[in-house]
DNA sequence: TTGCATTTGTACGTATGTATC
DNA sequence: GGATACATACGTACAAATGCA
């Protein structure tokens, strides 16, 4: 437990560079407590201020997690798996009839609210305008591990059971399917990471300084007219999402002009 | 321009929020330098340090940019589009073709080296395990956008042209098929958001403090034995990755056991 | 319930180092 | 070389949350 101030690199980065190595080792279980600030900075020779911003930056990592006045714990495993929203629809459609039951999804509140700029775009509409929301939370256990909203035109929705409040025995997809008789064509997922709005951090029991990763899903009819914009937001440094497919064989066809993942 | 001490909000979190609404109403074009920390700190009229905490914490969500001795700067707001990897083979397989002359790719090294956990664990070998893998940079103009790299096991391709540092007219998954005889059937990709290595920030010339979207792409051959992994990492805040795809219809399929995307 | 010690989180002033212009 | 600007560390002080006696 020493620190080489004359070093190249900064005090609070070598004691970063520590801190991570023992927790990875196992010096500490997920769950259990650090010494406290103080005492680490009285062991490491530093002055308090530079283990906090240590701890700081193991936090805005996801590795730990602080609570004042208790202490500053080991955050529990890493990486969740999640499939990219693809897998909503499946391989094999309709398999997610018992996802409710795996996982302990809460319907928070459905209604209108002024939409986000993301939505916007997605439905091609100014921001703010009111849609109807459909906001969801996922937990395992004691832990949230999703925050979701499902936006539609309200007019899409009217008189529907979907902008009732009601739980369905089905997916979403398919109770709006149903309900609308507009056919769930093809999507768009877009991901990325961000910093968690006040209300997701609340929400996903994180700092608002977390990033967060972050899926927009826009669903689309026939007419490749927007039928569903969906949000979906984890925990970043928690989470990683995975897919799999089948690679086509070799087919002709023609160039496209975006701009495309190098990858070798 | 004034803070509030006896607020809910720490004056460095209203600080920060002041910043992000003026950048992203325009006061400062992108690019455009910011005044300096002590003066925004006399404007404010908070301490010096109290400013640099603000800008710390804008610099890790990838808005600002500083440069010591030169001053800060606001980060281009431009979200750079990418494909997920699926995009590689295409609906039509191929198109990759003159990918090289729409970026400026540039291979920097093929050649030995010991394996990250992430490829270790795709392989189903050890951590440190010696395999070769090619590493590309990708620019747009000055700006380094994407760094990458392709393992493969070194009996798979020994002799073949991809353990040379050549630059190949096609695609690398390709010149693979055609020089190894095994062609690429299905792939598992992984998303996720972490730091960066010490130099992968090096290469996308940003702080070890801004996070990078990570890709992490497992190709198989037909007996879904691993054929090449691939790792790409982005700019976090700046990017995210896209994609589109057709919805099937109906039809009755078994449940799998991951876990997976709630989304409604 | 009250009171107190502990722990995290923030702010401030000062000092020093380093990079840029 | 000098002025400017960012980056870090240290010590002190105080606030808020927690836990325990």
């Amino acid at each position: 437990m020493t620190i080489n101030p004359g070093a190249a690199e900064f005090p609070h980065r070598q004691i970063a560079a520590q801190l991570r190595a023992r927790i990875h080792r196992g010096d500490w279980a997920p769950g259990e407590r650090l010494p406290s600030i103080p005492s680490l900075a009285t062991q490491f020779g530093v002055a308090k201020q530079t283990v906090q911003r240590t701890i700081d930056q193991l936090r805005i990592e996801g590795l730990l997690i602080t609570r004042p006045g208790s202490g500053t714990f080991v955050r529990g495993t890493k990486r969740r798996m999640n499939r990219l929203s693809r897998g909503r629809y499946g391989a094999e459609r309709g398999y997610h009839a018992e996802l409710a039951a795996r996982y302990r999804q809460h319907l928070m509140q459905v209604g209108a609210m002024p939409c986000p700029p993301d939505v916007a775009e997605a439905f091609g509409i100014d921001v703010g305008v009111h849609l109807l929301v459909r906001r969801h939370l996922v937990r395992t256990g004691d832990a949230p591990v999703e925050v979701g909203a499902s936006w539609f035109r309200p007019a899409d929705v009217r008189g529907t059971s979907i902008e009732r409040p009601d739980v369905f025995d089905r997916p979403l997809y398919q109770e709006v399917e149903a309900e609308t008789g507009r056919r769930y064509t093809s999507a768009r997922d877009q991901v990325s990471a961000r910093l968690p709005t006040r209300e997701e951090a609340e929400l996903l029991q994180i700092r608002p300084d977390t990033p967060v990763l972050v899926l927009l899903h826009i669903a689309y009819d026939a007419e490749h007219k927007p039928i569903e914009v969906a949000q979906a937001a984890w925990p970043g440094p928690m989470t990683s999402l995975t897919e799999e497919y089948k690679i086509p064989g070799v087919r002709p066809g023609l160039p496209t002009d975006e701009p495309d993942l190098a990858l070798g």
